[in-house]
RNA sequence: GCCCGGAUGGCGGAAUUGGCAGACGCGGAGGCCUCAAAAGCCUUUACUCGAGAGGGUGUGUGGGUUCGAGUCCCACUCCGGGCACCA
């Protein structure tokens, strides 16, 4: 293409310009009404692709909207680096993870600036800058002082090919690592914890106040998954001393109850146990710790039954509603870790206890009568209690009730609410992370690292090999220190933190990067907190909006985030994926598209504009054949400007005339569309709104009538203001042409629409006939409804139409359409 | 299985409150400029019948509400995403 101005010197000069002029650099102490945008945290993962392009185009946008909008917007950046695929390449390349990270690091940041991504680089750090470990280790010391960090032996997920531990966020439902793919196995750690349980309640009743996407917010809730029940005490029969507690959420079906089953690692079942049964249990109990987590939370497709897999014990317990012994098997579709490891089992009304009864011979009686269609099996829906003493002709919500207080005041019973949320695993067997700052001690345990002595950090002269231990377990000389107590001979924490913790309160950091004596002073940060807006892909919207929430909450609670707003995000942002035939896509799928080709032929403007205008923010973008000659008819709008900004084959005319108040109106008619449009993130309609402006204008300015100059001017000042967060350098280029004495255009207000200019002229109202459309006229806006009947009905081409049919009704609704019905 | 989205021309999409369906752009067709091309500019472009004027049809499918439905209600089909032995 070629382009009437040299693109790439235009772009260089300005992005220097903005880095020169520290043009968005902010203070504290601004007085200007705040704002805080923000991108996720990025991850280093090398030269920038389409995916970042289209996440830093929208957060750019609107850093420069609400600064044009006459804000203090807080526009900072840094990179999220530590992490995993850092170390498997240094792995491979035999070099130390900070080389490969830093250097992919200036990589992205280059890839930003040239894109024209505007911040206070002041503020900018990095997850493994020390002074950042320095605070992230302090918060982990604060949360252990606090009893939120805790070390315990748990059945872990073990990634044989990341060769570490895993949270349950990264292992994907097929029991594989959520990163390598390889099948995670189950094994007995002692780890580090995070007790964001504790926080489990608030963190699903705030999501209700969130303004994030509906689909984000029903995430998180099923995340946390919430269910009220009651637990209670199933007397053992051989022995009334003692007795299993059970959760349920269905204590009406206790009369259904036909079998009661502990999980295989519940401590009851030796106990429970009996000589002859010895065998198949232990049997049962091997095959199940051989299994993952994911082969025995995950039913087989093949269906009914069949692989639940489970063993009588050769006890019985007595069911407290009838009194009726029922035996008590172990299955592993149970899980040892959720509710009390146990349950009473009614195949009537849950489907795994009905594939579990059918595969074992079990009976099965229904406690709620199903529908006339019902065609079988397990009925969980709502009907009349049947076969159930005292609660029959019940439903469901009042048996519920009744069988909770019978429970508690004869069986033990508790109401309790429990959460499938689990507490965070923070333990990494990894070396690219932020050290765990404890020793142990012979003689005192578990110590804290004191805070003079942080941060903790790994020493360089590692090996990084494949011995399935972090470098950090072998290093003698970061192994051995001395007890900060007794100073008697201590070993370090070999451990690293999970690089979530770092993503969880770096947002925080942003607001109050300078601080030297603490985290961040909690007052300066209460200024910006919440974040504003914050923009990022749905991938996130689990794990690490969770973690940053729950982090947030608890350095408030343990007095490090004081006056803090508690949830740190008001406002998200998810923005649509780039695909490129139908996957995502992606570095490992080689099917990256890089912006570097586009900035130099369409420019970074023009590469921006097709992001903005290609559809929905929040849609993703298939990227095909055609996405090419879409990005040059981005280019050709942004030349169509350029030519207009020359005068190119402009006619003026003297005495200014109708056609002039036209562009005025239009002008004026889309600074209020363009507003609206980027308040409520709709960007592909911004963007059409200019290019019909940039028609009218050019159409009027370039037909032989010609158009006035002041009204031309105006109309291009307008058009340049509305394009600066769109299309920054070309709009600041073509500003100073304009007004080579005034301020950047990105300095300048964002245009006010006058409402009387906005509101048309005139108005095409409608006529039809039976809701076809037979006539249109030019009227005036403020016209009645009964004008516009009589306009409609007086019309010549709707007295042709009708043909003296007969009026049965008119339905007028001045001044857009007006309906006769015949 | 459960929970969220979504389905509109050849393509990306627009229609903010129930009121002109297809804005804007891409692609296509025709033209201007040029020795020629590129670039640029102009016209046209949902489908269909018609030489034309003009008519008919049309927003995944089938019903419904309404003077009027892409928009609201009911039933369904397909696509995308999330959750999924959590008792």
């Amino acid at each position: 293409m070629a382009r009437p101005f040299d693109v790439n010197a235009v772009e260089t000069k300005w992005q220097q310009y903005w880095m020169d002029h520290g043009t968005y650099e902010v203070d504290n102490d601004d007085p200007r009404e705040r704002y805080y945008a923000l991108c996720m945290y990025p991850y280093p993962s090398g030269a920038a692709h389409q995916g970042h392009v289209r996440n830093y185009t929208f957060g750019d946008l609107i850093v420069r909207y609400q600064t044009m909008r006459g804000k203090a917007v807080l526009s900072p950046f840094g990179f999220d680096s530590f992490g995993l695929p850092a170390e498997n390449a240094a792995i491979k390349a035999g070099s130390h993870p900070r080389v490969f990270t830093e250097a992919r690091m200036a990589e992205l940041k280059a890839s930003l600036v040239r894109l024209g991504a505007v911040y206070d680089w002041r503020r900018t750090f990095n997850s493994h800058d020390p002074e950042y470990m320095r605070w992230s280790q302090s918060i982990f010391l604060a949360f252990l002082k606090n009893g939120l960090a805790y070390r315990a032996e748990a059945p872990v997920n073990w990634c044989p090919g990341c060769m570490t531990v895993l949270a349950n966020e990264q292992v994907n439902a097929d029991g594989t690592c959520d990163r390598s793919g390889d099948l995670v196995v189950r094994r007995n750690l002692e780890q580090w914890f995070f007790r964001i349980t504790d926080y489990a309640d608030e963190l699903l009743a705030d999501v209700d106040e969130l303004a994030w996407p509906e689909r984000v917010k029903s995430m998180q809730r099923n995340w946390i998954g919430r269910s009220e029940g009651v637990e209670f005490a199933l007397t053992f029969a051989h022995d009334a001393s003692k007795s299993l507690r059970v959760f349920t959420t269905r204590p009406d079906t206790g009369f259904g109850v036909t079998y009661a089953v502990v999980a295989p690692e519940h401590p009851l079942l030796d106990e429970l146990t009996t000589p002859e049964h010895r065998d198949a249990v232990d049997d049962l109990v091997a095959r199940a710790n051989a299994a993952t987590e994911m082969e025995r939370t995950t039913s087989s497709s093949e269906g009914v039954g069949l692989d639940k897999r489970g063993a009588f014990t050769g006890s019985y317990v007595i069911n407290p509603f009838n009194a009726e012994r029922v035996p008590v098997y172990v299955a592993d579709y149970v899980l040892g870790t959720y509710g009390t490891g146990a349950i009473m089992a009614v195949p009537g009304e849950d489907e795994r206890d009905f594939d579990f009864a059918l595969a074992y011979g079990l009976p099965v009686i229904h406690t709620v009568q199903p529908p006339g269609d019902f065609e079988g099996g397990s009925y969980h829906g709502d009907g009349v209690h049947i076969n159930s003493g005292f609660l029959d002709g019940l439903d469901v919500a009042a048996a519920k009730e009744r069988a909770t207080e019978f429970l508690v005041d004869h069986a033990g019973g508790l109401r309790k609410v429990n959460f499938r949320l689990r507490d965070w695993l923070v333990s990494r067997q990894r070396f690219w992370g932020c050290p765990i700052p404890v020793v142990y001690c012979d003689a005192h345990g578990i110590v804290p690292v004191p805070e003079e002595q942080l941060p903790v950090l790994a020493p360089d002269d590692v090996v990084m090999d494949k011995t399935g231990q972090s470098p950090l377990a072998t290093h003698e000389g970061f192994l051995h220190t001395t007890c900060p107590i007794c100073g008697g001979p201590a070993r370090r924490e070999t451990d690293t933190m999970d690089t979530f913790t770092d993503s969880s309160w770096y947002f925080l950091r942003f607001a109050d990067p300078f601080s030297t004596d603490r985290a961040f002073d909690p007052a300066e940060v209460a200024k910006w907190m919440p974040v504003s807006q914050y923009i990022g892909g749905v991938e996130h919207a689990i794990l690490h909006l969770l973690y940053a929430r729950f982090y947030t909450k608890a350095l408030i609670d343990i007095g490090l985030a004081t006056g803090v707003e508690r949830e740190p995000f008001a406002r998200l942002f998810t923005q649509g994926m780039i695909r490129y035939e139908g996957t995502k896509m992606s570095k490992s799928k080689g099917n990256l598209v890089t912006p570097e080709p586009y900035f130099t032929t369409v420019g970074a403007d023009g590469l921006r504009l097709f992001h903005l205008f290609v559809g929905p923010p929040a849609d993703n973008v298939d990227w095909t054949d055609q996405t090419e000659d879409m990005i040059e008819g981005c280019a050709r709008f942004i030349d169509r400007v350029y030519r207009l900004c020359q005068y190119d084959d402009v006619f003026f005319h003297e005495e200014r005339s109708e056609l002039d108040l036209a562009v005025e109106r239009a002008v004026h008619r889309t600074i209020a569309r363009v507003t609206n449009d980027l308040e409520r993130w709709s960007y592909n309609t911004a963007v059409a709104a200019l290019m019909e402006l940039l028609n009218v204008i050019s159409k009027t300015a370039r037909a032989s009538t010609g158009i006035d100059r002041a009204t031309l001017d105006e109309a291009l000042d307008a058009m340049l203001l509305m394009l600066a967060p769109m299309t920054p350098h070309v709009s600041a280029e073509l500003w100073e042409q304009r007004h080579p004495d005034a301020p950047s255009v990105h300095g300048q207000a964002w245009p006010e629409a006058d409402p009387r200019l906005v509101v048309h002229e005139f108005v095409t109202m409608v006529v039809q006939i039976n809701g076809k459309v037979r006539a249109r006229l030019e009227v005036a806006p403020e016209l009645s409804d009964e004008e516009a009947s009589a306009l409609a009905l007086a019309n010549e081409d709707v007295v042709s139409a009708l043909n003296g049919a007969k009026i049965q009704r008119v339905v007028a609704r001045a001044p857009r359409l007006v309906n006769v019905i015949v």
